[in-house]
DNA sequence: TTTGTTGCCGAAACCGGTTTCGGTCCTAAG
DNA sequence: CTTAGGACCGAAACCGGTTTCGGCAACAAA
């Protein structure tokens, strides 16, 4: 009778093995059956072997969820993608998933994805998400240099794990891109190239990874025994549009800079667009440098000069991070960086022009470039 | 005594309102409190909204894995994103998510993301996904044309919609934006200018998308009056590299084409590739009209005229669509098409030479072209 | 032989829900 | 005035797990 109703609801059920079929299999009853598998020490190991070994053969795996209700761990890593910035999340996101639930699922593990509007309604989202019981905690994309996220989860004690390096690290878990030493790399590249008067495009400040990559160049500079010049400066630029509009700026200098390194492939797309307007060709008389590695950076012509970054391997390398975290909470917080490094293309060469000439050859341009504010970066 | 024990486990647990909590308040049993908020009909209508509203006001959410042991549902919609074509999702995935999760949260669901590597891989992966309760069903990205997906959800009864339109697509519930009409659109475009000389790149031909794109190009063609000639079709081009490769092809003919429809953006990066090379005028000498709207089209110089199309309203739309399908499982299928529109840029206009001029203006680089093969698609 | 220990497992409560099954009470028909 | 039938709710089982508690057997020390 039993049985047939329990063959019954099996076989529409796909025939799921759940514990207590597993239990009864081998005559013990499930509580044995669960700790054995959880690995309490009151089991001897003579049964826990033959426990181990019918739950693989009989391809028993729990339910996650079943176990939450009692655990209150979902076995499930959360993340959130903020999209007030419609680009910033974009080149990386899909191999960053890939890395992610790579990770994830090799234990098991399941990746819960929301995305959210403005700031607010990240932290609203990701207070929901842990009292749902949907994540166990977070991997945090894109930090900031002063981030909420991190103030809220720290206050509320949620494990998360932070892709970037905010302002105090300390004590915190994170996983990041070495930036600085790229954007030194890169001036050093322009250096042994021949110029002399070299930009930077900044991205939005309030991302961590701007103040890594600013304070590159300029140590980059100063090792170089070059003075940053400020004018040669912008920083806070948020899109290719705001890049054009400073890359006038820079133009429009009476010694205008052989050479442009942005922060991001995106921002490198406005120095292009300035560059092919007014017909000054890229990777003679003017030099650029981006940052990402982005599918963007190939489409340009000459193809963009760019550090390429593996989010593939990022995205695994967060994953384990935060599981383990889960798994051992105690455990000293852990530090990661990965090397990006420079992919040389067309848009870097050896000036053709010094910033003199280049300056006499733009002038007839001098009307395009004008209208441009000496500030033109956004601060945040 | 009790409600000590009751009360420091609240506190600690971020205070989550349990079904439990809601019955005591209410002076119900559980069950009946269940049941009000289920609708049951044996529930009279007094009870329920007192039910309801003191729910609002307690802010209960029932915890949705706690249902799913007793339901089997999950309230979660699962997406399986697969890697073998490295390029294949990139462009759209940000903001199709970024729908996708908007549509799930505003109805307290949860999206489930996984990835593989194979095709193989992601039917173990979307079974396993489901017997583990982790999603209820699928939403399927870039449907093929003979989809194994279809075929094992559909043998299964596991819920999926389809982004896309497959070969037999009568009694399937899709979404699906409508490139047949732009394709034809395209073509008018290029009569318009004056092309005569069309040629269409054609992406790999398992995707289905591919097909209905391909055959808007030919329609285009009649309609135009035009007899597409079979050595201006190259189909089942993959990558950028493909498709540059494709373009030498089409270029050392006799009678080159003049205006080129690629079905892809990233196909489009070919031909500016091979243009770049041997210096030929984008959108004077050769027009080129891409697809998907991404932003490679305005990484590139003149800019792509491409497609745009709105994926954040297409996750938008298959998420509801999901939810309610799961809702009502009986319910009639559903099918929608949106339109995408031709955003015009650089890489479009009149040509300025006949097919026989652009052939002599090639001349002096056949010997760059030749090496081409006729077929150079990879057919599946 | 008695008395602790210790090792090991069963029994049962529990987690937060859902669902079945009766059992009142009220009402309307006989 | 009975009685059949609904409307409505409580009681309890259930889902698939985890965890606490207690008891039994074996073994060592007294």
């Amino acid at each position: 009778m039993r049985s047939d109703t329990k063959l019954d609801r099996r076989s529409r059920n796909n025939a799921r093995v759940t514990i207590t079929d597993l239990s009864q299999a081998l005559c013990l009853t499930k509580g044995t059956v669960s700790r054995a598998l959880n690995g309490y020490p009151d089991i001897s190991e003579a049964t826990r072997l033959r426990v181990v070994r019918a739950a693989q053969a009989m391809g028993y795996r729990p339910l996650t969820h079943a176990q939450a209700i009692k655990t209150g761990r979902s076995r499930s890593i959360g993340f959130v993608v903020e999209l007030s910035q419609k680009d910033a999340h974009r080149p990386f996101l899909a191999e960053f998933l890939a890395g992610l639930t790579q990770a994830a699922s090799y234990e098991g593990w399941t990746l819960t994805v929301a995305t959210s509007e403005t700031e607010a309604d990240t932290l609203k989202i990701m207070r929901s998400l842990v009292q749902q019981q949907k994540a166990d905690g977070f991997i945090l994309p894109r930090v900031l240099w002063q981030d909420p996220r991190i103030a809220l989860l720290s206050a509320e004690k949620i494990p998360f794990i932070c892709y970037g390096r905010p302002k105090n690290y300390e004590n915190l878990s994170y996983f990041d891109i070495e930036s600085e030493l790229s954007m030194r790399e890169a001036v050093q590249h322009f250096v042994d190239l021949g110029h002399q008067q070299i930009a930077y495009i900044g991205s939005a400040t309030h991302y961590a990874f701007s103040h890594h990559r600013r304070d590159g160049y300029l140590r980059g500079m100063n090792e170089a025994g070059l003075v940053p010049d400020p004018f040669l400066i912008k920083e806070g630029v948020v899109s290719a549009e705001d890049a054009a509009e400073a890359t006038r700026g820079l133009l429009a200098l009476d010694e205008p800079p052989t050479a442009v390194l942005c922060a991001t492939d995106t921002l490198a797309r406005g120095v292009y667009e300035v560059a092919n307007q007014i017909g000054l060709k890229i990777g003679s008389e003017i030099s650029v440098i981006g940052y990402d590695g982005s599918p963007e950076a190939s489409a340009m012509w000459p193809h963009l000069s760019t550090f390429s970054i593996d989010n593939r391997k990022a995205g695994v390398a967060l994953g384990t991070m935060f599981i383990d975290r889960i798994r051992e909470p105690d455990a000293p917080v852990v530090q990661t960086l990965l090397q990006s490094h420079l992919c040389r293309a067309g848009s870097t060469g050896a000036p053709v022009l010094s910033p003199e000439q280049l300056a006499h050859r733009l002038a007839p341009f001098q009307g395009q470039l004008i209208h441009s504010h000496q500030n033109s970066g956004r601060e945040r």
